[in-house]
DNA sequence: CAGGGTGGCGAC
DNA sequence: TCGCCACCCTGA
């Protein structure tokens, strides 16, 4: 035994453990995987640094030894290392748990970490004079487009089974084998580029010039600017400067159209990671990334921790989306995480929005990241009129209002399309007695049960609890059971009855748990079969309906008055994107909006000035009420089955940092969550706040070790949010 | 006194 | 968090 190794391990203890090793202390590698038996129990840690083991000391006694080394070298990346350490420190969250969320599962659980092979076929030298069959022409004409050669999956894909062809061509010296990385995606028959406007070349020469040093831009581009060409075409120049590109993309259905845009355009090794890849791709992507096989990865936000040996550009669309921030375990933001890598790599970060986010442009006026804008739709097409419509004088049933039935059957009298927005699930909210009061509520949460008709159930949208849809009251009896308010499927069902001749498709997560379901609805859409969609927020992001004119709006108010500081962000942009879905073709579009508040400033100031100078002043609403991104928020949360434990544990979390004497932080609370109890859990939290991030920081740095050991912090499930969403 | 359920505690 | 162990209750 000659070394001490300081390991990693998947834990929620805020440190690391020792372990005995008879190698040198030289042979330790920061980002080695070791396995070792910690609490009962076998798992994988990361090796962080090793020590000369000091001889008869009585500590080391207790010390367990490495029972396998898992890589003869470091398998993850120093710079990965330096990425996970920062996040773990910035985000308050243990160390072994954070290289959890950031590696790939198998590496993660200590799978080999070799890439798979592939035979891959090479045109040699040799000519021959003997004739030869049309398939196996077919291959070596093929393989000559290719000097770096073709895998046999590739070839397969275009000419059929070509096994016993190619076996003939080796045997005869025409090409040769060899055993190379397996690339995930195939190479695709190119396109020719498109011309790009002049203002898509100014962002593109901007980006570019800076592409040697640590530069944030902010591309505000209106929907259908093309913004997805700019990135193309950056991504294109950085990959013949022999730089990889990451590109970060939403949690949403439309990954599929996103990627094939690039592989039609690049001639390069794509990786995608997103939830729908296997834990086998997701490991061979995450070794072809680390070996600088992959010159372009294409992912949510884990893969924000992919190894960029030879990195060029970080991309991050749709940079305002909700889903970069991870809302359990480890509450890291990509987009954050992101600048943070950028800037230790020495390359530009490209962020582009529509819409983007406040915090953003608020980095945008503190001359921190550089604004690029491109405000002409491609192809001319012009932006929709939007109208505001007044929804107390709508069907107090289904919810929608004369105007906009009207103008629904003009355009889809004219053969076009329509999109119907309403941003809640299933047939209604409210299921009540109409003769005791009787309300469905959940058993678990603070919450009513919502009516799904079609699947004749009683659903929580909060914790998942399913009912038998009953069909007389439960406590009187009573057979006049009446909803009351609707959902996706109450307007599709009442639109289906008043347009009979015309298909109604509802999209919401309901009908998209399928794998495919989303894009077998986009192709039908796009064939022109369906002709009223109704749908979630899901339906709003970034797809492209050529034949969709009219756009309705349905449920807006809560957006204006709730008690998420985000909510008149979230509504402008979802507006905003909505917007954006109508007369995307050669077609003028319209956009009706329902809303009670048709004089609020909100609207007036969003519809007449757009999205870009409504922003800019809820920017300045926040920078005077001092909310994010002008302040600094952490919230520790807690929740627990007993009803007053997670209020006694950060009542005495409130007492331990009111130790410290300090004046910055402002610790609000604790008070228990609007909603108190979901899921069967009764939630409180604490809030803090202070002007500069700093002193945040180190009150958590100072406590949390205490907080964690807190004796009521066994009792419940707490969490520290840094840069919290919402503080509801 | 076996069998199982639960609360407390240490983890290298 | 997870697994272990001490402790206690139940039932014969």
């Amino acid at each position: 035994m000659t070394s001490i190794v300081h390991i990693a391990v998947p834990s929620p203890l805020r440190q690391l453990f020792d372990y005995l090793s008879e190698k040198d202390v030289s042979f330790w590698q920061t980002g080695m995987r070791v396995k070792v038996n910690f609490a009962g129990r076998d798992c994988i840690g990361i090796v962080m640094s090793a020590s000369e083991r000091e001889t008869d000391k009585d500590s080391l006694k207790k010390l367990k030894a490495i029972d396998a080394i898992i890589d003869e070298t470091a398998l993850i990346p120093e710079e990965i290392i330096q990425t996970v350490l920062w996040v773990s420190r910035y985000y308050h969250h243990p160390l072994g748990e954070a290289f959890q969320t950031a590696l790939p599962k198998l590496i993660r659980n200590g799978a080999e970490a070799v890439l798979s092979l592939e035979p891959w076929w090479f045109k040699t030298e040799f000519v021959t004079e003997k004739k030869l069959g049309s398939k196996q022409q077919a291959c070596l004409a093929m393989l000559e487009d290719y000097p770096e050669g073709l895998s046999q999956t590739a070839l397969r894909n275009t000419l059929g089974n070509v096994s016993a062809s190619m076996k003939a061509l080796e045997n005869q010296g025409l090409v040769i084998q060899k055993q190379q990385a397996k690339l995930p995606l195939g190479r695709n028959e190119l396109t020719f580029p498109m011309q790009l406007s002049e203002e898509q070349q100014q962002v593109v020469d901007a980006v570019w010039q800076e592409r040697a040093a640590f530069t944030p831009f902010l591309l505000q581009g209106i929907t259908g600017s093309g913004k997805t060409e700019v990135y193309i075409e950056l991504t294109e120049r950085m990959l013949r400067d022999g730089k990889q590109v990451l590109i970060l993309i939403p949690e949403i259905g439309l990954t599929g159209q996103f990627v094939e845009r690039f592989q039609k355009r690049l001639d390069a090794s794509i990786v995608v990671l997103n939830s729908a890849v296997s834990d086998g791709d997701r490991k061979q992507g995450w070794l072809l990334a680390r070996a600088g096989l992959a010159d372009l990865i294409i992912g949510t936000r884990s893969a924000v921790f992919t190894p960029l040996p030879s990195p060029g550009l970080v991309i991050i669309d749709e940079e305002h989306d909700s889903s970069y921030k991870q809302q359990d375990g480890l509450r890291y933001h990509a987009r954050h995480v992101a600048l943070v890598r950028a800037q230790k790599m020495g390359i530009p970060v490209l962020m582009g929005s529509a819409t983007p986010s406040l915090d953003s442009l608020y980095q945008v006026q503190q001359n921190r990241f550089q604004l690029l804008q491109l405000s002409e739709r491609a192809g001319g097409a012009r932006l929709p009129a939007v109208h505001l419509v007044d929804s107390q004088a709508a069907h107090p049933d289904h919810g929608l209002s004369e105007q906009l039935l009207k103008r629904m059957q003009s355009h889809l009298s004219a053969g076009n399309q329509v999109i119907l927005f309403i941003n809640r699930r299933g047939y209604a909210p409210v299921l009540m007695c109409h003769d005791c009061g009787w309300q469905a509520k959940c058993r678990d949460c603070d919450a009513r049960m919502v009516v799904h008709r079609h699947r004749q159930i009683l659903f929580c949208h909060h914790c998942g609890l399913i009912q038998r849809l009953p069909d007389s009251c439960p406590d009187c009896e009573n057979m006049q059971l009446k909803s009351y308010g609707a959902g996706t499927e109450k307007i599709e069902q009442h639109l289906q009855d008043l347009f009979p001749e015309t298909p109604v498709i509802r999209v919401d997560r309901d009908t998209t748990q399928r794998v495919n379901a989303f894009n077998d609805i986009v192709t039908e859409v796009r064939q022109g079969q369906a002709r009223i969609l109704v749908g979630t927020q899901m339906l709003a992001k970034g797809h492209d309906f050529h034949d969709v004119t009219l756009v309705g709006v349905l449920d807006t108010d809560q957006g204006l008055y709730s008690a998420d500081f985000r909510a008149t962000e979230n509504l402008a942009q979802m507006i905003t994107q909505v917007t954006g879905r109508a007369g995307r073709g050669e077609k003028a579009g319209e956009v009706l909006i329902q809303t009670e508040q048709t004089s609020h400033p909100f609207w007036r100031s969003l519809i007449g000035d757009g999205y870009a100078k409504a922003a800019q002043r809820l920017l300045s609403e926040r920078i005077e009420m001092g909310m994010p991104p002008v302040s600094n928020w952490a919230v520790i949360r807690a929740e627990a089955r007993d009803r007053s434990l997670a209020m006694d544990f950060l009542q005495q979390v409130s007492q331990l940092l009111h130790q410290t004497e300090q004046q910055e932080v402002i610790i609000l609370g604790p008070v228990p969550t609007i909603m108190e109890k979901k899921g069967g859990r009764y939630r409180a939290q604490l809030l803090l706040t202070s002007a500069s991030r700093k002193p945040l920081h180190q009150l958590l740095d100072w406590h949390t070790e205490a907080i964690s050991r807190h004796k009521l912090a066994r009792k419940c499930r707490w969490s520290i949010d840094i840069d919290p969403m919402d503080l509801i």
